[in-house]
DNA sequence: ACACAAAGAGCAATATGCTGCATTATTGTA
DNA sequence: TACAATAATGCAGCATATTGCTCTTTGTGT
C-alpha cells in the first residue's frame, strides 16, 4: 500500500459519503489539518490516526501475506 | 485491524522466517527498540514504519471497504 | 548448572506527526 | 460577477514515535 492509495481513497470515499474535510475531521476526532495532510499525500500517519479516519469512512486496514505474483 | 493483530502477526511471521528481532531490525532498517515495541503491543507505529517491517516479512497492508456483517 | 543468544524494559535525546490559527486559493451557486 | 463554502498552505507549539544505551529476564543448547 502506498501513500498515493491513501490519498486518493480517502478523498474518493469521503466524497461518496458526501461530507467535507471538516465533517470528516469532526466525525473522526482528527484535526482538520491532519485530514488535509492525508488527502494531499503529505503524510506518514500513525496507525491510530488512520484507523480513526477509516472507521468513519467505512474502510478498514487489513494485513495479508504478499502475493508472489504482483 | 487491532494492535493485537500486528503484535501477534509480526512475531509469528518473523519466527516462520527464522529470524531474530535483531535480524528484522537490520533488514528493515528499523531500530531494534521499535521492533520490540511492535511485538510487545506498545506501539502506535507510523505507516512508514509498518511498511518497512512488512516488506521484510512478506506482508502487506491493504485497505478495503468494511463488510457490513462482521 | 553454565554460557550465550534472544527478548523485555526504563530512560533521555531526537525526529516528526498532530494541532490550531491565520491567510490565501479554489470551487460551486445564485 | 459576487458571495459562500470548501480546500490548500505556512507556521509554531505540543505530543509522541523512534532510537541507542543500559540492565534485567527469558530461552536454548551443551
Amino acid at each position: 500500500m502506498h501513500y498515493e492509495d491513501i490519498k486518493i481513497l480517502i478523498k474518493q470515499r469521503r466524497r461518496i459519503l458526501g461530507i467535507s474535510q471538516n465533517d470528516l475531521a469532526l466525525l473522526s476526532n482528527i484535526g482538520l489539518r491532519t485530514i488535509k495532510a492525508l488527502e494531499s499525500g503529505k503524510a506518514n500517519p500513525r496507525l491510530a490516526t488512520l484507523n480513526k479516519v477509516f472507521n468513519v469512512l467505512g474502510l478498514e486496514l487489513i494485513i495479508r501475506i504478499k502475493d508472489i505474483d504482483e
